[in-house]
DNA sequence: TGAAGTCTTACGGAATTCCGTAAGTTTTTT
DNA sequence: AAAAAACTTACGGAATTCCGTAAGACTTCA
């Protein structure tokens, strides 16, 4: 278990939540700050004292106040940070869900975790950390299709019906008429189509029968 | 078993291994005719004398001698009482072993086993009548796909071949080309289609994706 | 809200498959 | 050796699939 770690987070209750679950987690000593700047200044001072935080946990927004600050968000802090220091571990613990700055801060900031502040918010906070001992990423289930789409195979259960109904021996066409039958939706043959055209690539077939063939083998259908 | 048997066949040592073999068997009354007439004669009398026999026994080619006969063969010996009397059951022990006169004696004379006469002729003569008591038709291994190309797989190498490079991926003209390069006959794009078409109508597939499907489920390739 | 992105649908042309017909070859049968 | 049957190949048109483009609806983002 990590055993010092910075929480940069300005709302006092929340504050206590995370300590809490830290303490419970067996965290040796947690610092709190309340602005981003602090939190930038302390990992500095840390590491010049050759005691380096091993992970910062971290809000995106900050209510602004009459104290000036040159890091207003957390991802601004996080993108520095990360910058100077990649190895250090990272959490954003958000109530922000919008996929493309999630995004954003996994790919490109590297962040190693996603944690949506929700009613559950600390439970998945406990399991990031967790991940991120054994050097995964984590993202809570509200974000977690954030990265999928672009990297990952998303085979959704649509996906699924289609390839089967085409192992059956039914044309696009006939697979078109099936689904608007059963309201599945999209059911147009266009749609059919091009959402074979998606499998063909992932799946790196040439062909609607290499395609079934291939997921024949892996099981899928 | 069989009470009563007739066997029609010029051959006086086969005649002699056919006697012991239905004795062996428990047969009680054999008779043995040398011409196809008078397996005819034979069995028209046995049947006024409410005696009629349960099997009949026989050659295909009769050597013709200074006799002349109506039934110069028992293919014809075999169409003319199978039409009179169905219900008489008749096993062909011939060497002759061309599939074509194999179907027909079969399929359109409903001849109930066809044995080719071979070293073990008798031992395919015996499970033949044991077939035929459980009312099945039994053909001796020689002819035993005379009737499957019809019905059944006659799932040659090729066609594994084909479907194997057909849920590869490849196209039809692409498995051609692949043919023609490993010189395996037939290569041409027409010849590949219509082995296709050939195996989609045997496996009762709508489509080659769903030909590849189901020889897949089967195991096939 | 306006902009950007995604999803669904439509359309058209090229490529491929499907299917019947038929000619030329080879094998089988008589 | 001639006839019949089966096999291979070719050809052409219809149906289907493949693939790029694009418009309209909806969602997400700033």
């Amino acid at each position: 278990m990590f055993k010092k770690v910075l929480v940069s987070e300005d709302m006092d209750d929340i504050n206590k939540g995370i300590y809490n679950t830290l303490k419970e987690l067996g965290v040796q000593q947690i610092v709190q700050v309340q602005y981003c700047d602090d939190a930038y200044l302390k990992i500095k001072k840390a590491i010049l004292d050759n005691e380096p935080y091993e992970l910062l946990i971290t809000d995106l927004s900050f209510k602004s106040d009459h104290r000036a600050q040159r890091f207003t968000s957390g991802d601004m802090l996080l993108k520095s940070i990360k910058q100077e220091y990649p190895d250090l571990k990272a959490i954003v613990y958000s109530v922000e869900d919008r996929l493309q700055r999630v995004r954003t801060l996994i790919q490109d900031y590297k962040v190693n975790a996603y944690v949506c502040k929700s009613r559950r918010g600390l439970v998945e906070l406990t399991k990031a950390i967790q991940a991120i001992l054994i050097h995964k990423t984590y993202l809570s289930p509200e974000v977690n299709n954030a990265l999928k789409p672009k990297n990952n195979l998303e085979i959704e259960d649509f996906d699924i019906k289609l390839l089967k109904q085409l192992s059956l021996g039914l044309s696009q066409e006939e697979i078109s008429n099936y689904f608007k039958e059963r309201h599945i939706s999209p059911s147009s043959l266009s749609s059919i189509e091009k959402r074979l055209n998606k499998l063909r690539i992932q799946f790196k077939a040439n062909n609607a029968i290499h395609l079934v063939s291939i997921v024949k083998d892996l099981g899928l259908i």
